[in-house]
RNA sequence: GCCGGAGUGGCGGAAUUGGUAGACGCAAGGGACUUAAAAUCCCUCGUCAGCAAUGAUGUACCGGUUCGAGUCCGGUCUCCGGCACCA
C-alpha cells in the first residue's frame, strides 16, 4: 500500500476494473426487484460544469446505494443532442453541427467516466442520430392519426433579421437575443401537438406525484391554469351577430359597462372601418407597457338587463384565451377600472362588501380603485343581497335556463408548437402536395433523414430552404411533385420520451408490437423511480414528458401514464453569491478539480456542501477540507495496515462485549450509530451532507482509539470495513482501493450494504438533562432504562438540582424518556 | 400584483415527532513537531460579564399557545424562486 494518497492513479485503476467487468450493465431478466434511476441527460455544449458534477454525484450515489441494497438497477445516460449552439457553431465557424457535436459527446463522454459513474453505456442514446429520431418522426405520425397533431396559423415571435422564429425564452426584453433587433408579431402555419386533450387529467393526476417535490407539482398545476366559468353571449345591437365572452366573475356581469375584443379577433376586423387604426392597436397587442383602446361605433345588449353597452378593441384582451373577448366590470376589475378611466367609460359597483349594512355601503362607495374581493351583489336585479359565491352557481344556471350561455372550463395550456425554422432538429415528416395537401411521411420511410450537405449562412432562415434534393419529393398518395416540410422539431420532443428509449439496448428501439410482449424489458424497467434534475426543468420539460407517456400509453405500448415516480430537484451550484457563468468569471472547471484533488474528492464537496435541493455555494476551501478528510482515511489505514490484516473484523452480531476494551465498546457502539445514521439519512430524502458528517465523527472515533488486545483489533477492522462500505457510494474509488488493501478477496461493489444492531447503537448510559421551569440547571450520567420513579430519585439527590429548587414547592415533573427531566416549581 | 420557499455563529450548514441550539466542515486564534516553512497532530472558538467556576443572553422582528418553541399560531420586515394583463 502507497503512503500517499494519489487520486490519479488510484481513480482510473478502478474506473477501468469496473469497466472491464461490466459491472453496471442491466439486464431486465432478473429475479430481483427493479430499481430505475435516471439524471437528466445533458446537452453537449462542450464540456461538463459543476451543475453537472452535482446532478451525477447524486444519482450515481442513489444508483449505487440501491445495487448494495439488492436491487437490479438501471442507470442510464446520454445527449440531447438536437439544439440550436450547434447551428451557431457552424454558423460562426463553419463546422459542420454533427462534427461539433459528436466531438463535444466523446469530450464530455471521457469526463463522465473519469467522475466514477456507473453507467450503463450500452443503452446510451443520442438524439441526433437517425436511428433515434426516426421515434420522434414516428410519434408524431402517431399522433397525426389520433388528432392529436395539427397545423393551424399563429402568432409567433419572429425576427425580421435573422428571418426566423424565436422561442418564448430567445426573446429578451421584446428583442432578439442574437441581434438586438425588435422582435415582431407574425401569423405563422405551424404544427401543434394537442396537449391540451390532456389538460384535465395531467392537472388531476398532480395529486398522485405523491415522489415529486411540492413546488414542483403547484407549478405544473398553475402552469396548466383551471378555471371555471361561464360563456355569454352579447348580441351585437343592429346586427345578426353577437359576442362571446368568457368570465368567471359571472356575479359581476351586471356591472359589464363594455365590452372588449383582441385586436386578433374576428370580429375586430369586420367592426373596425379604420383599418390604421386597426393596425396601430395590433403592434401593441399583449404588450403590458400601456392598455390601448379603440371604439368600434358599435354596442352590444347585456343580456342580464339589457343595456346597451359600447365594445372596444383593447390591446391587452389575449386572443388565445377563453374567447378573445371579454366582459369589461371596472368597478370590480383594476384592468377594466384602469381602462374605464383612461376612456371615460361609466363605472357601476355591483358588489359591496359583505359588511352589516351593505345597502347603506354601497350607497357611499367611492371607488378610487376596483373592488376585486367578493361580497354581496347589488344592483343585480333579482340576485340583489346573494352572496358572490351563491350568486355565481345562481346566475349560470339562469344563463343555461334562458340559452344566454353555458358553463365551461378554461386552461391556461396552450397547445404545443413545436414548428422550428431551424436545421439541427429532427425533420417533421410531412410532404405537401398541391393535390392532396399535407401527407404524412408513410411509416416504411421513416426516418426522414436530415441531410448533412447543406449551407450556413446564418441569413436567410433554415439551410434546409435551400437543400433542393432534399425538399423535391413525390407525393406518397398521388406519386405527383410534391415538396418536404422544411421545419424541424422543437428539441423538447426529443427529452419527452428518452426515458423509454433507455429501456432499450442501444440503437434497438422498435415500438413493434410483436417485440413489446408481457415480459418486456420496457414493461419491466418503466417508470422511472427516481428522476434528479434541476428546477429549471419544473414545468416545461417535466410537462411535455407527462404529455407525451400518457400518449404512449394510449397508443398501448406502455401501462404507466407518469413517468416518474420519485423526483428530487437539485438547487443551482453558487459562488461569490451567483450563478457559475463565464461573463462573471466564477466559472470552476470540473477538469481542473479532477486535476487536482481526484473526482472523488469532487464529488464529496458537491455532496457535502449542501443537502441536494438547495443551492450549493461553492468554496475552495470546503473542497480542501473533502481532500482532508479523504487523506486521514487513507493515513489511518496505512498506519495501521499490518494490525489491520492480521485481524479479522468482528461479527457485526456479537453481542458478548466481555473481550472488549471500554475503547472498543464505544468504537463499536460508534459505529453502528453510524451505520445507522447513515442509511436514515439517504432514505431520508437523500440528505447526503448529513451523511457524510456522521462518517466524518467516525472518523475522528477512529483517529482516537487505542487498541488494547487482540479483540479491539477485530473491532477496529470491523469500524474500518464499515466506514468504507458506507463511503462506497460517494466516494467509490478510494473506498475500492482501501477495501482492496486491507486484504478483502472480492470487490467491494458487489457488496451489501451494512446492517446496524441496535442493541450495540444503543448507549449504555445517558445524559439526561435536568430543567427547572424550562431552565437547564444540571445534567446527569445515568443507566438507560430507568423508571420514572427511579430518576426522580436520582435527579432529587442532585446537588445542583437541590440548590435550584431550593425551598420552592414542587408543582410538576415532566419526564422525556432517556433525554430530560422539566421540574415545574412554586414561588 | 398573485402563488410558493427561506431567514440559525465570521462562513456553508446540523437540530428527523415541540424536549440539551450551533453536529460536521470551513475560516480564525493558540500550541506541538521542524533550523525554517508546508503538511500533520492537539487545544480554543455565538454574544456579554468574569482570572475562573459560573451567570445572563441568543435561531430576522413583535406578540401568543405550552411545563418547555429554531420547530406550532397571529402579525411585521427582508431575501430568493415561479407566474404575470389568463378576464
Amino acid at each position: 500500500m502507497e503512503e500517499r494518497y494519489n487520486p490519479k492513479e488510484v481513480e482510473p485503476k478502478w474506473q477501468k476494473h469496473w469497466e472491464d467487468k461490466n459491472l453496471y450493465k442491466a439486464i431486465a431478466d432478473d429475479p430481483r426487484k427493479k430499481f430505475y434511476c435516471l439524471e437528466m441527460f445533458p446537452y453537449p455544449s462542450g464540456r461538463i460544469h459543476m451543475g453537472h458534477v452535482r446532478n451525477y454525484a447524486i444519482g450515481d450515489v442513489i444508483a449505487r446505494y440501491k445495487r448494495m441494497q439488492g436491487y437490479n438497477v438501471l442507470h442510464p445516460m446520454g445527449w440531447d443532442s438536437f439544439g440550436m449552439p450547434a447551428e451557431n457553431a457552424a454558423i460562426k465557424h463553419g463546422v459542420h453541427p454533427s462534427k461539433w457535436t459528436h466531438e463535444n459527446i466523446s469530450y464530455m463522454k471521457k469526463q463522465l467516466r473519469q467522475l466514477g459513474l456507473s453507467y450503463d453505456w450500452d443503452r446510451e442514446v443520442t438524439t441526433c442520430s437517425p436511428e433515434y429520431y426516426k421515434w420522434n418522426q414516428w410519434f408524431f405520425i402517431k399522433m397525426l392519426e389520433k388528432d392529436l397533431a395539427y397545423r393551424k396559423t399563429s402568432f409567433v415571435n419572429w425576427c425580421p433579421s435573422c428571418t426566423t422564429v424565436l422561442a418564448n425564452e430567445q426573446v429578451i426584453d421584446t428583442k432578439c437575443w442574437r441581434c438586438d433587433s425588435i422582435v415582431i408579431q407574425k401569423e405563422l402555419e405551424q404544427w401543434f401537438l394537442k396537449i391540451t386533450h390532456y389538460a384535465e387529467e395531467l392537472l388531476s393526476a398532480c395529486d398522485e406525484l405523491k415522489g415529486w417535490p411540492e413546488k414542483v407539482v403547484l407549478m405544473q398545476k398553475n402552469w396548466i391554469g383551471k378555471s371555471i366559468g361561464v360563456e355569454v353571449d352579447f348580441r351585437i345591437d343592429g346586427m345578426n351577430k353577437s359576442i362571446k365572452i368568457f368570465t368567471t366573475r359571472q356575479d359581476t356581469l351586471f356591472g359589464a359597462t363594455f365590452l372588449c375584443l383582441s385586436p386578433n379577433h374576428p370580429l375586430s376586423a369586420k367592426l373596425i372601418t379604420d383599418k390604421t387604426e386597426l393596425e396601430k392597436i395590433t403592434t401593441k397587442y399583449s404588450q403590458t407597457d400601456e392598455k390601448l383602446g379603440l371604439f368600434t361605433g358599435h354596442y352590444c345588449i347585456n343580456p342580464m338587463n339589457n343595456e346597451k353597452v359600447p365594445i372596444y378593441i383593447a390591446n391587452f384582451v389575449l386572443m388565445e384565451y377563453g374567447t378573445g373577448a371579454i366582459m369589461s366590470v371596472p368597478a370590480h376589475d383594476q384592468r377594466d377600472f384602469d381602462f374605464a378611466k383612461k376612456y371615460e367609460l361609466p363605472i357601476k359597483v355591483v358588489i359591496a362588501p359583505e359588511d352589516k349594512n351593505h345597502e347603506l355601503r354601497a350607497k357611499s362607495y367611492e371607488l378610487k380603485e376596483a373592488y376585486e374581493d367578493e361580497g354581496v351583489l347589488i344592483n343585480s336585479g333579482q340576485f340583489d343581497g346573494i352572496i358572490s359565491d351563491i350568486a355565481r352557481e345562481k346566475i349560470a344556471a339562469y344563463i343555461e335556463e334562458k340559452g344566454l350561455g353555458k358553463k365551461v372550463v378554461n386552461y391556461k395550456l396552450r397547445d404545443w408548437g413545436i414548428s422550428r425554422q431551424r436545421y439541427w432538429g429532427t425533420p417533421i415528416p410531412v410532404i405537401y402536395c398541391d393535390k392532396c395537401g399535407a401527407v404524412p411521411v408513410p411509416e416504411k420511410d421513416l426516418p426522414v433523414i436530415l441531410p448533412e450537405d447543406v449551407k450556413f449562412t446564418g441569413i436567410g432562415g433554415s439551410p434546409l430552404l435551400e437543400a433542393e434534393s432534399f425538399i423535391n419529393t413525390t407525393c406518397p398518395k398521388c406519386a405527383g411533385k410534391a415538396r418536404r416540410e422544411t421545419d424541424t422539431m422543437d428539441t423538447f420532443v426529443d427529452s419527452s420520451w428518452y426515458f423509454i428509449a433507455y429501456c432499450f439496448q442501444k440503437n434497438s428501439i422498435s415500438f413493434d408490437p410483436s417485440l413489446l410482449t408481457p415480459n418486456s424489458s420496457l414493461k419491466y424497467w418503466m417508470p422511472v423511480d427516481q428522476y434528479i434534475g434541476g428546477v429549471e426543468h419544473a414545468v416545461l420539460h417535466l410537462l411535455y414528458s407527462r404529455f407525451f407517456t400518457r400518449v404512449i400509453r394510449d397508443l398501448g405500448i406502455i401501462k404507466e401514464s407518469e413517468p416518474f415516480t420519485n423526483l428530487l430537484t437539485q438547487g443551482m451550484v453558487i459562488k461569490d453569491g451567483a450563478k457559475m457563468s463565464k461573463s462573471k468569471g466564477n466559472v470552476v472547471d470540473p477538469d481542473y478539480l479532477i486535476e487536482k484533488y481526484g473526482s472523488d474528492t469532487s464529488r464529496l464537496f458537491s455532496l457535502f456542501a449542501a443537502p441536494p435541493e438547495k443551492d450549493l455555494d461553492w468554496s475552495d476551501k470546503g473542497v480542501e477540507g473533502a481532500y482532508r478528510f479523504l487523506n486521514r482515511i487513507w493515513h489511518i489505514i496505512h498506519k495501521n495496515q499490518t494490525s489491520l490484516r492480521d485481524s479479522k473484523a468482528i461479527s457485526p452480531n456479537i453481542t458478548d462485549l466481555a473481550d472488549i476494551s471500554e475503547s472498543g465498546r464505544r468504537l463499536l457502539r460508534k459505529t453502528h450509530q453510524t451505520i445507522k445514521k447513515v442509511t436514515s439519512d439517504i432514505e431520508r430524502e437523500y440528505h447526503f451532507n448529513t451523511a457524510i458528517a456522521a462518517l466524518m465523527e467516525l472518523l475522528n472515533e477512529l483517529g482516537g482509539f487505542e487498541a488494547g488486545d487482540k479483540n479491539d483489533w477485530s473491532v477496529f477492522r470491523f469500524a474500518v470495513e464499515n466506514m468504507l462500505l458506507l463511503l462506497f457510494p460517494f466516494t467509490p474509488h478510494i473506498a475500492e482501493e482501501l477495501w482492496n488493501a486491507l486484504g478483502n478477496p472480492s470487490g467491494i461493489s458487489g457488496h451489501h450494504w451494512p446492517e446496524w444492531n441496535e442493541e450495540i447503537a444503543n448507549e449504555e448510559e445517558i445524559e439526561l438533562v435536568i430543567q427547572i421551569n424550562g431552565k437547564i440547571k444540571s445534567k446527569l450520567m445515568i443507566i438507560r432504562g430507568l423508571s420514572d420513579e427511579e430518576i426522580k430519585k436520582l435527579v432529587f439527590q442532585d446537588q445542583k438540582t437541590k440548590e435550584a429548587i431550593g425551598q420552592k414547592s414542587i408543582r410538576k415533573t415532566i419526564i422525556v424518556k432517556g433525554k430530560l427531566i422539566n421540574i415545574v416549581i412554586g414561588e
